[in-house]
DNA sequence: GGTGAGCTTCTTTAC
DNA sequence: GAAGCTCACC
């Protein structure tokens, strides 16, 4: 298949800055990997000197796929293609020093720096508190500004104490010698500001830099992207101005059109042919959108066929709405033998997976469940990991917290808030401070020698941990550090048990795949990963948020819980946010290929109590004739699927019933 | 002083 | 409907 007109301008245009503004499903991906190709066959540029630059690890990975499959027989070696993060963290690996960082340097996670934050906060601070005063930080932190700036920035008394958090949570985290995720791009950028010569260092090192899913960007990733792009300006970036969806952690689409000022002689060229949706989707689509303000309206257009109705599914409540999904694509299997992985549920939160997994298990639908409280969240894995950070980083305090308490070991609080104040008077980290006798003998001879317990066995796994890769290190310590044993008698039964160490293996092998790096290298990468980049999913029917379908696209497309709070939710409509949600909306709708299928519950339960659902504005916001409306009285609920499922649907109704 | 049982909280999205 | 907190128990 050749590329369009646009699509082949945006590819061989290399002379100035270049913004390719593309719709849902013109391209992109395809514009970008062509574009690499280009620059190193036709421009001759060695592929170590070009990053592309993704949203998500796993985006980056499908984008390597998919450069290396069309770079065959040019040499790609080097390569980079990674998130912003990674790119930060890789500089940050290579320059720790400049940033005042020691090899071994550990993220923190979301988790990690919330607590943090609540440490630092005064005792008793309500949950809201805590979290308004973390979005403010990490907002802050998005747009570059340090401690300082911000307290001189801030108006609000609610602001002034989260500039006065941030200076803290900043010396805290020094102190643990660790970053996080704000600060893989906030730091790079004001090294690169302040010394001309890394500069200089990282402009000859990355000659070109594209790209993706632009328009999320926030303040710090444009300044790097200009930092390394230089007055030059070689670089390309793609975007659409409709799939914005992450202006709350801080992205900032006024960055499309500061790209114009900054660059005056940026070329703009915009992809507007759609390549995957049926007319009638891509119609549905671009009525929801039209609704928001626009600077630049584009008129997205299909060569495909009309396709079928869009199906609005009313349902009575949550179990009936993924009994119905549930249901539907086992018809689609068996009809027309659509591979699982042709299939997709989109909802707005993590927590509306249940139901559907429930439907999906007892139909034996295989499916896949991306992010949320997958792998990586596990106790098990978290356990594990935090123990690989404190191995690598004895400063890392979060990790000690964890690492100390898995399994348990009669190191309760207490203990901590006193090993706590000696480390604080000795201005060491917990760990350092636990490895003292003098800071020991303080304790009761009890927690001492459980804590004393803790540090011997840290110890002979530090000094193993040399020796070997990251990957038995982590079956080693599994077992040293007794996490397999409490396991073991916390497991009622055996499977269970088998499932959490598998877990564990499964971490192990994550660490042997990833080859090369020391421990503490590979748990970096690793912080750096959502449970949706890690995995392969197989054939299998993909469940994930409509953050997180961003940029995939299924021949099948069912968006459930289109419930007013939910899609648009409640707090966006607090805030005002709305418009953001229609994108979420839009993103959705156009994930779909062939036949997109919307659904809500009548009632749901919340607070134990049954409540009415009133249904998403969005769909008043459909045009009216390309859809087709199920299940508003129950005579026309959907007669196909019960044939094919009415046996497993009363083994449903009885399983809800248990509950 | 650690740990587990039982009660109250508010529930987005994610690198 | 689960995570966080307090309280009683070991």
């Amino acid at each position: 298949m050749s590329l369009n007109p646009a699509q082949r301008a945006a590819v061989e245009h290399c002379d100035s800055p270049l913004l390719v503004l593309a719709g849902a499903g013109s391209g992109k991906t395809r514009v970008i990997t062509e574009k690499i190709r280009h620059l190193i066959a036709v421009r001759h540029l060695s592929a170590a000197k070009i990053a592309a630059i993704t949203f998500t690890n796993k985006a980056a990975r499908e984008m390597r796929e998919r450069a290396e499959k069309l770079l065959r027989g040019v040499d790609s070696e080097g390569l980079t293609v990674c998130t912003f993060h990674s790119l930060g963290l890789k500089f940050l690996q290579i320059e720790h020093a400049a940033a005042g960082l020691r090899r071994g340097f550990s993220i923190f996670d979301t988790d990690d720096s919330a607590s943090v934050v609540k440490d630092l906060m005064p005792r008793g601070s309500n949950a809201q508190a805590l979290a308004a005063v973390r979005a403010l930080m990490s907002r802050a932190k998005a747009d570059g500004l340090s401690p300082e700036q911000a307290a001189e920035r801030a108006q609000s008394p609610r602001e002034r104490e989260a500039a006065d958090v941030y200076g803290q949570y900043q010396k805290r985290l020094a102190a643990f010698n660790a970053v996080d995720f704000d600060d893989l791009i906030r730091l790079p950028v004001a090294l690169l500001e302040a010394h001309e010569s890394l500069r200089e260092a990282w402009r000859e090192r990355l000659r070109y830099l594209l790209v993706d899913e632009y328009q999320d960007t926030n303040g710090t990733q444009y300044a790097l992207l200009k930092l390394l792009a230089g007055p030059r300006g070689a670089f390309t970036c793609v975007g659409d101005d409709d799939q914005s969806i992450y202006a709350w952690r801080g992205a900032d689409p006024e960055n499309l059109h500061r790209l114009g000022t900054d660059y005056p002689n940026l070329r703009v060229i915009t992809l507007e042919q759609n390549y995957r949706c049926a007319r009638r989707i891509l119609r549905a689509a671009n009525t929801v959108i039209a609704h928001n303000p626009h600077l630049h309206p584009k008129q997205l257009w299909s060569e495909h066929a009309e396709g079928e109705s869009i199906r609005v599914f009313e349902c009575s409540d949550h179990e009936h709405e993924a009994e119905r999904v549930a249901s539907e694509i086992q018809f689609l299997a068996q009809k027309h033998k659509t591979a699982w992985n042709e299939c997709a549920v989109l909802f707005r939160g993590n927590h509306q997976s249940r139901p559907l997994e429930k439907a999906l298990q007892l139909l034996r639908i295989p499916y896949h469940l991306s992010g949320g409280t997958a792998f990586l969240e596990r106790a098990e894995v978290k356990d594990v990991l935090a123990w690989l950070r404190v191995i690598a980083n004895p400063d890392d305090d979060a990790a000690f917290l964890r690492a100390v308490a898995a399994p348990k070991r009669e190191v309760g609080s207490t203990t901590l808030a006193r090993l706590g104040e000696m480390a604080n008077q000795f201005h060491l980290s917990l760990a350092r401070a636990a490895e003292r006798t003098d800071v020991l003998g303080n304790l009761p001879a009890r927690s001492a020698n459980a804590l004393d317990g803790f540090m011997r066995v840290l110890a002979t796994l530090r000094r193993a941990a040399h020796a070997m890769s990251a990957a038995d290190l982590c079956r080693k310590l599994f077992q040293d550090s007794g996490q397999a044993a409490a396991l073991r008698a916390e497991c009622r039964d055996e499977a269970l048990f088998e499932r959490r160490c598998g877990n564990v293996e499964e971490l192990a092998q994550w660490f042997d795949a990833a080859g090369k790096g020391s421990a503490g290298e590979l748990v970096a990468q690793l912080a750096l990963l959502t449970a949706a980049d890690r995995d392969s999913p197989g054939n299998a029917v993909r469940l994930m948020t409509l953050h997180a379908a961003k940029g995939l696209e299924f021949a099948h497309v069912f968006i459930v819980g289109l419930e007013d709070g939910l899609l648009p939710h409640e707090s966006s409509i607090e805030e005002g946010r709305i418009e953001e949600e229609r994108r979420l909306f839009y993103v959705g709708i156009t994930r779909a290929k062939t036949l997109l299928h919307l659904s809500y519950p009548r009632r749901v339960k919340r607070f134990g109590e049954v409540v009415k659902v009133t249904p998403s504005r969005f769909l008043d916001e459909l045009p009216a004739a390309e859809l087709h409306v199920v299940g508003r009285d129950a005579a026309q609920d959907s007669e196909r699927s019960r044939e094919h499922a009415g046996a497993a649907i009363a083994r449903l109704r009885a399983l809800f019933a248990e509950d």
